[in-house]
DNA sequence: AAAAACACGTGATGC
DNA sequence: TGCATCACGTGTTTT
């Protein structure tokens, strides 16, 4: 008769080793591992056989204390390598040799979730069909080149109209800006621009609000101009 | 007079405090806080002083040894600090507390990256503008939404004209295909419409091919009906 | 008490 | 030789 926990641990087991439940949680995964290798263990330095039923009783108090620190050391050893393999997970998964030492390898990888998690943000943001409503946002996310330069994004949607581009293609020029990427959509006469930029490092938070300001007017502009009326001809339903 | 190595990482240390160069190489780190530490230690269990010049002389065999015991004790403490302080930088990172063990965040670090990596691939991917060539491609990623759906990418870029989205959503609803994300980007006639789309788990590889043929007749259709010549009338010099 | 997680100091290895 | 990294077993703390 085996105690309630070992029971779970093997039918924890039995149902990973189907597939039939998710193994991702690393405590559960190394309980079941403590109790796989247990029952079969390549190695004993220590007298006392610790797996199975007979741990419980009749054990001097040495020969426990020895059997309690195996234990300790080969739990130990357990965690060491799910954590180093972990680690070698990350090494393949990052552009880096399988040679390069713990601290490094996690710097790498602090920097590349940071890159990864603004790239996906900035992505995330992004409005795919120009809406009704005119609207201009700058936004500076904290972001760097990799030279030293700031990235933000500046969002600009209102009617289409033919000279919009080379204006604000203008605009980028006289603030310095240097255009990362530009994503332009156009749906019903209604033209959305997004712009990713970068700025020098001297001009950041004026050059925002220059730009900002630059849009706005460009917006006014277009308003002025031409007070059309906007016709939708496409459904934005597609939009899920 | 120092040892050749001591003024390098004394020019070293000059250099990084003053932000002349970038420190993210862990190996240069740690020679430079070794250089430091030695310098102005805080505690002294051995009776030898390591630090400056004396080291290298004047030293009985045992001192030498317990003043390496010493070095090689300390130089691992900062390697375990350099190690935790980017784990807590990665707990900092991840939706998760500060009293997640070293194992489960690394494997949640692991899975972040696959997650965003698939994603930011997926983006590099979308090309803003439309091309100059007709153009079809349907991708599946390796991806799978919340709910176990297949997600794949699927990309037309061809002559614009105004039942293209009409037909394109009627393959779309046929084929039971869920649009997760559309963008469409129209540039002097042309237009480019990148699809994300999420299929049933019985249908997937099915689907992928049924939506290409669909695709492909789609891009028949358009071209058989009108040949007008492709006129550019914004510049692509934006993007960059 | 008992298991898990962490920090620590030490020996081994490679450059 | 010295220095850096790693794996290891152990002591300590937390749960």
């Amino acid at each position: 008769m085996q105690p309630a926990d070992h029971q779970g641990q093997e039918l924890y087991r039995f149902l990973a080793q189907n597939g039939l439940i998710n193994v991702n949680n690393d405590h559960q995964l190394s309980a079941m591992q403590s109790f796989c290798s247990s029952s079969s263990n390549n190695y004993s330095y220590y007298p006392l056989e610790v797996s199975g039923v007979s741990t419980e009783h009749d054990a001097s108090p040495q020969d426990r204390a020895l059997a309690a620190l195996k234990n300790h050391k080969e739990a130990e050893k357990r965690r060491r390598e799910r954590i180093n393999s972990h680690l070698d997970k990350l090494r393949g998964l990052l552009p880096c040799n399988s040679k390069t030492d713990k601290a490094s390898l996690l710097a790498k990888v602090v920097q590349r979730v940071k890159e990864l998690k603004q790239q996906t943000s900035e992505i995330a943001e992004l409005e795919t069909f120009p809406s009704e409503t005119d609207e201009i946002t700058v936004l500076s996310s904290n972001d760097y080149t990799s030279d030293g330069r700031i990235v933000f994004k500046a969002s600009l949607c209102c009617e289409d109209r033919s000279d919009l581009l080379p204006d604000l293609i203008e605009i980028l020029k006289s603030l310095h800006l240097r255009t990362i990427k530009a994503e332009i959509a156009t749906l019903g006469g209604r033209i959305r621009n997004v712009l990713i930029v970068a700025a020098d490092q001297d001009h950041t938070i004026e050059s925002v609000h220059f730009l900002q300001n630059a849009l706005k007017s460009l917006l006014e502009r277009s308003n002025s101009s031409e007070r059309s009326k906007r016709r939708r001809v496409l459904d934005r339903t597609l939009v899920l």
